[in-house]
DNA sequence: GTACAAATTTAGGTATTCCTAACTTAATAA
DNA sequence: TTATTAAGTTAGGAATACCTAAATTTGTAC
């Protein structure tokens, strides 16, 4: 049973892996936690002696097994609640972000099985995640694609979202990202990896590190050049 | 802005304050939270920093005003996650406790207004207890008798129970005891204060400590001699 | 009014989790 | 291959919230 910080390093590390560079870094986790790497080095240490991560000095760590579980098991908390938040309560993307970052570690398997049930077994999450079942296993999920590496002049239906933050998600509802809608895709450019976007008969640019976090899939029918 | 031990320890207080002997001690803080009287004189000293609670050392403490405003703060956050627990999700009595416990903690004031809008802005709780309003003020409550002041020979309805712990409320749902349920006071045992009483027709002794956690009303119509 | 017991506080210490500064290891570039 | 820099770790320290054991204060009984 982890402490908060604890949580939130093996959430770190697990996003690390499975969303973004690749490896978790020592450097990586701390700028993610906004503590210092003297402290994540301290962490990752203990949180090895505890089992959940795989650490051998100056050469990176990754979660075990068990630290694997303990993640998915955050994970599920963190997006049913998202998901009650704003389908039962109507929360904006925006509002959801932080409630849930801190009702995710004060919330017992008990009472978030009673919330899915409550909500009826949800797969994906308003941001499109997909919600790992009681027992942890994550759900079969369409082949999606990150808006980095779209082909120019097709349209897409926007799949997920990564909610990284309150300050993202208010931009993504502002310049109208939404789950479901479609984005035509008019340019990349060269230079610096914006992707330049139709949506909602809108143009709109957005940067390459932002597009990263904006995740698409072939609409109904196929993609339509 | 205070930790979760710090929030605990406002409760406590106030608690022994609102209900039970009176005068909030060194002790019987330390007694309820479950730590050393060290501890708590520490911490008491800590809070008085803060100015949320007036103490003079050896003299005992009492909340300040402000200090009365976060206590009713918490007491709104908890008694809102009960109503929703029982409510919406369907737990019982002997269930809600522990997570309440542990919500009351990690719940903004802005999610809590939410949760209040969705249940239609109770003013009491499933317990019977009064829900402070979003300024903190407590609503107006009937005249309630605890269940060791009542007379032999009558009739009440039980309108609050205590949620002191888990066990107390499964006990409480074991031998009848309800919200709104009709009690007739048949005997009180004079050598140790138990309180004989007639309910759903059977025949229960309660302790006078027991007691002391149920509330009752004159039903409709006045008392049934 | 003093002496004892109970209640309370202080002293000294532990475990977490963080920090900055100093040091070590690894990677890179000439 | 060696010098330099970046990345990572250790050392020493602070804050929080506990603990046990040793004072200290208060209240009560005689």
């Amino acid at each position: 049973m982890p402490t908060v910080s604890k949580e939130d390093y093996i959430k770190a590390i697990y996003n690390t892996k499975n969303s973004g560079n690749g490896t978790a870094t020592t450097s990586g986790i701390a700028e993610k936690l906004d503590v210092s790497k003297a402290a994540t080095s301290e962490m990752v240490q203990k949180l090895s002696d505890l089992g959940l991560v795989d650490y051998e000095k100056y050469k990176g760590m990754s979660l075990t097994s068990e630290g694997e579980r303990v993640a998915l098991q955050i994970l599920r908390r963190h997006r049913i609640w998202e998901m009650f938040l704003i389908e039962v309560l109507g929360l904006s993307w925006s509002e959801v972000h932080d409630e849930a970052e801190r009702l995710e570690h004060s919330t017992s398997d008990f009472l978030i099985d009673k919330i899915e049930e409550f909500l009826g077994f949800p797969k994906f999450d308003p941001h499109g995640s997909p919600i790992p079942n009681k027992n942890f296993e994550l759900p079969d999920a369409p082949l999606i694609y990150s808006l980095n590496e779209v082909s120019i002049g097709f349209s897409y239906k926007i799949s997920r979202v990564l909610d990284k933050s309150n300050e993202l998600m208010k931009y993504f509802t502002k310049i109208g990202v939404a789950l479901h809608k479609e984005v035509f895709v008019k340019e990349i450019l060269s230079f610096d990896g914006s992707v330049v976007i139709q949506i909602d008969g809108n143009e709109i640019t957005i940067s390459q590190k932002t597009a990263g976090y904006i995740f698409v899939c072939m609409p109904e029918g196929g993609a339509i050049g």
